[in-house]
DNA sequence: TACAATGATTTACGAATGAAACGATTCATA
DNA sequence: TATGAATCGTTTCATTCGTAAATCATTGTA
């Protein structure tokens, strides 16, 4: 008793059970997951990581927080624009320099900020409902080190930066 | 010494160490580079995924095989046209029931397989390529045990029947 | 002052996908 | 065997999404 249609005809196929795949698998997974559920702040995942970098970094510009997880200048602007309509973000103009735009969080950005957390610890939670503790962190601490092997560089989401993952194996 | 720009000025944000970024991070990720990788067979993820599961079960309807990877059936026909232009697959009528289309590989469509899969053996291979013989089996066993206590089917692919996976967390 | 570089924005365009409508065919049943 | 429901594949359409390139304002430099 597990799955809900155990009726396939089709067998499995070879490339279904490779490490790549799995990855791939489970990772778009758990990101449409936390896409919709972050959806109940009002907010989508790219939202999320622009509030989480600007709090960690209040006053920089719109360029050096979009340099920090590698998102082009031109897709920030859409992304501020939505969270300043939203209230969430406010853009300073910097005294000493007239180019930039330095970013703050409002009062409601902080707020949503933390039912973001909120939801993405629960998210978190029901993730590894199925894991023992020492599972999990010998999962994280596996997937630290594939990330530092393959110099994914720490807190830059591919989904930001890049085309968009397609699929497969 | 490790990644490129080590010259960041902005300190790393909360989540990008939760296991749920570390997922989708490194699992997109994965998919972008089997995409690019895969794209030396002439083919892109999606057409690999349904050759497999063709090879897997030759002689199937169209229908059968979307259900199986829950692709809906009008991606199916685009995904199938493009197979069949590229001549790897064919739609061959059945005899019993003139609605039907049943898939079958081609010469070339195997020989297309087959270098796929040479490819995502090497794909494989560079992604472990930091990991013990241990830590690999670790990995897989813990990410197998975790798509299945979160109930995703096998082999089928977020990316190929959903939305598009954002991002972030 | 002229010219290059930078930050932010706007515009135009293309790629991808799914929902829904459609025609052909088969099945169930009266 | 006639009729309506279901199935398979296809086409159409609207939408979403993101980038690349052009643009504007400002600053730094020669």
């Amino acid at each position: 008793m597990n799955a809900a249609n155990d009726d396939r005809k089709i067998p499995g196929d070879k490339a279904s059970s490779h490490l790549g795949f799995l990855l791939s698998q489970v990772g778009i997974f758990a990101s449409q997951r936390f896409s919709e559920a972050i959806g109940e702040a009002g907010i989508h995942p790219p939202l999320f990581r622009v509030l989480n970098v600007v709090d960690a970094a209040e006053g920089e510009s719109q360029h050096a927080i979009g340099e920090a997880i590698q998102v082009p200048a031109s897709r920030m602007v859409a992304i501020i624009d939505e969270l300043e309509e939203r209230g969430l973000i406010e853009r300073r103009p910097q005294p000493g320099d007239r180019r930039v735009r330095a970013l703050f969080l409002t009062a409601k950005g902080r707020e949503v900020l933390e039912q973001g957390r909120k939801i993405a610890a629960a998210h978190e939670q029901k993730l590894i409902e199925g894991l023992s503790k020492k599972e999990h962190q010998e999962l994280i601490a596996l997937l630290r080190k594939l990330a530092e092997s393959q110099g994914i560089p720490s807190g830059v989401h591919p989904g930001l930066s890049d085309p968009i993952a397609h699929t497969s194996e």
